[in-house]
DNA sequence: AAGCTTATT
DNA sequence: GCTT
DNA sequence: AATA
């Protein structure tokens, strides 16, 4: 049996207590508070000298009570490690705690950056902003940036004025987790991670405990309470109904006492618009959209705009712009090589498919042409339009002619979003429309906090003055940031 | 204590 | 909730 | 207050 001292450097009572209960639980470890019966001491984010310093500090033992060669000193990590695996682990190099003057060879590995390294703050420091670094698709810590995620959406249901703040705060959190190029699997890893392990305080915040909660037990009691309560589940269903915000769902929630999909089939509810096609095309637009299916709708438009005009360009966007392989609409951008060509071209193209289309929601632009006079047409201008598309099942017209009845075939409603843009603004409405949604919110920040300029999906202009700086390509707005360039697939945070 | 992306309807 |  |  080994005898174990927790350090209580570093370390609060809670965690200290939290660390003791588990491990007398365990059958191999028993936790004393009189240093003297211990084997073996653990501490967290402390060198051997440091502990060595504050055990003596603290008056805790008589110097020659606790020697180097007396006990064994380990970093927490370790015994975590023992904790998961139910038995005790052998020790690595890196959680053997450190003396000056009897230093091991430090082996270097791939991947996660040693002690040492990490201790040299201004060569590997991450930075603050999504937008300045890489962020794929596929990342080693989605155990945890789930865990950050249930935390982000339960804050974004809550009526508290704080909660949007908090929700992005937990973004924050796991777009960091999502840019490492390894899997954290020691507290230690989280030493100076930007949203996570605080700047200013030494104890740790919220996101710090959610991941270092589930590297101890493989889960987080508070995420797990978020994820299974009545509030989260019933919010979730209801602002998946497309027009349900967390407002509308609020009051559901707690005014009408409503709590699943069907409460709202069956209650007589004034809905909006939105909210009625929301419900009446619920299922199929809460089924994923196939990249297949998307680079089909894709097609169609691009064919449809370029026989309308020729040279018309139509560029996939979004998620799929991304790389996914498949998500929740198909977003579109429109736009052609002459400038002013693209003009009138979402009514057009909106008129020609119109029997592919259930419903549109057109939008009108305000930042340019509708300022200068001689534009107005009669035609009314819309950039944008929000559209649920009826996609036809590959065969079904055809297929099903031996019943008259059944002219129709079946089909699926999909939402797409078309977006027209002359050819100055598509540089910035590529950049604006291919996301995430959080790399967007990181860049304008990015754009306004530190080039003191104004970043838009229609273009960039000087903060004081307003004067525009022009753009051909997604690469010219990144150099002219001062910005590496980032692909679309690292823009996934 | 302030700030947290920016636009349209 | 976290950084400035 | 909802959408992108
Ligand atoms: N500036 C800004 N842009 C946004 C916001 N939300 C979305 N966008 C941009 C970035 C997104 O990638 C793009 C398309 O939005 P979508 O809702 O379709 O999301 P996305 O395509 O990334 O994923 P999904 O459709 O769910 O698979 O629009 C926002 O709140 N602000
Ligand atoms: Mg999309
Ligand atoms: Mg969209």
């Amino acid at each position: 049996m080994e005898i174990i001292y927790f350090v209580p450097r570093r370390m609060n009572k809670a965690r200290i207590d939290h660390l003791t209960r588990i491990a007398n639980k365990s059958g191999f470890f028993q936790v004393t508070t009189d240093i003297k019966k211990s084997n073996i001491l653990v501490a967290q984010d402390s060198s051997g000298d440091e502990v060595l310093e504050f055990l003596t500090k603290n008056r805790t033992v008589a110097l020659n009570d606790v020697t180097i060669e007396s006990k064994s000193f380990r970093d927490v990590s370790w015994f975590i490690n023992c904790m998961k695996e139910g038995y005790i682990v052998s020790v690595e190099d890196n959680q053997k705690l450190q003396f000056k003057h009897h230093l091991p060879a430090s082996k270097q590995e791939d991947g996660p950056p040693s002690k040492k390294a990490r201790i040299d703050k201004t060569t590997d420091r991450i930075p603050m902003y999504a937008c300045q670094r890489s962020t794929p698709l596929q990342h080693h810590n989605k155990q945890f940036t789930d865990a950050l995620e249930v935390l982000e959406e339960h804050a974004l249901y809550r009526d508290d004025p704080n909660s949007e703040a908090r929700a992005l705060a937990f973004r924050r959190g796991s777009a960091t987790l999502k840019s490492l190029p390894y899997k954290i699997t020691h507290v230690g890893q989280l030493k100076n991670l930007p949203y996570i392990d605080s700047t200013n305080s030494s104890k740790a915040g919220h996101c710090k405990k959610i991941i270092t909660e589930i590297l101890e037990e493989g889960f987080s009691d508070e995420v797990e309470g978020v994820t299974n309560s009545e509030f989260f589940k019933s919010m979730k269903i209801f602002c998946g109904i497309f027009g349900v915000g967390p407002s509308t769902a609020r009051k559901w929630f707690y005014d009408l006492n409503l709590r699943t999909l069907e409460d709202i089939k069956t209650k007589k509810l004034t809905l909006t618009k939105d909210q009625t096609l929301g419900l009446r095309y619920h299922e199929d637009l809460n089924k994923p959209l196939l990249l297949e299916e998307a680079n089909h709708i894709a097609k169609l438009v691009r064919e449809t705009c370029t026989a309308l005009r020729s040279g018309c360009t139509v560029t996939v966007v979004g998620g799929f712009r991304r790389g996914k392989d498949k998500g929740h609409d198909l977003d579109l951008i429109i736009s052609h090589p002459i400038e002013g060509n693209e003009e009138g071209m979402l009514a057009m193209v909106l008129e020609k498919l119109d029997e592919h289309f259930i419903y549109t929601e057109k939008k009108a632009s305000n930042t340019k042409r509708q300022t200068s006079l001689e534009s107005r047409s009669t035609m009314d201008h819309f950039e944008k339009c929000f559209s649920i598309f009826k996609y036809r099942h590959e065969g079904s017209a055809k297929q099903s002619q031996s019943n008259i009845l059944h002219l129709e075939g079946t089909w699926a409603a999909k939402r797409v979003d078309l977006i027209v843009v002359p050819k100055s603004q598509f540089a910035f409405a590529v950049l604006g429309w291919t996301g995430t949604k959080h790399f967007e919110r990181e860049i304008r920040r990015y754009v306004r906090s530190e080039k003191k300029l104004v970043l838009t999906s229609h273009g960039m202009y000087t903060l004081d003055t307003n004067e525009s700086i022009s753009a051909d390509s997604e690469e010219e707005i990144f150099e002219k940031l001062g910005l590496n360039f980032l692909p679309p697939s690292e823009r996934c945070c």
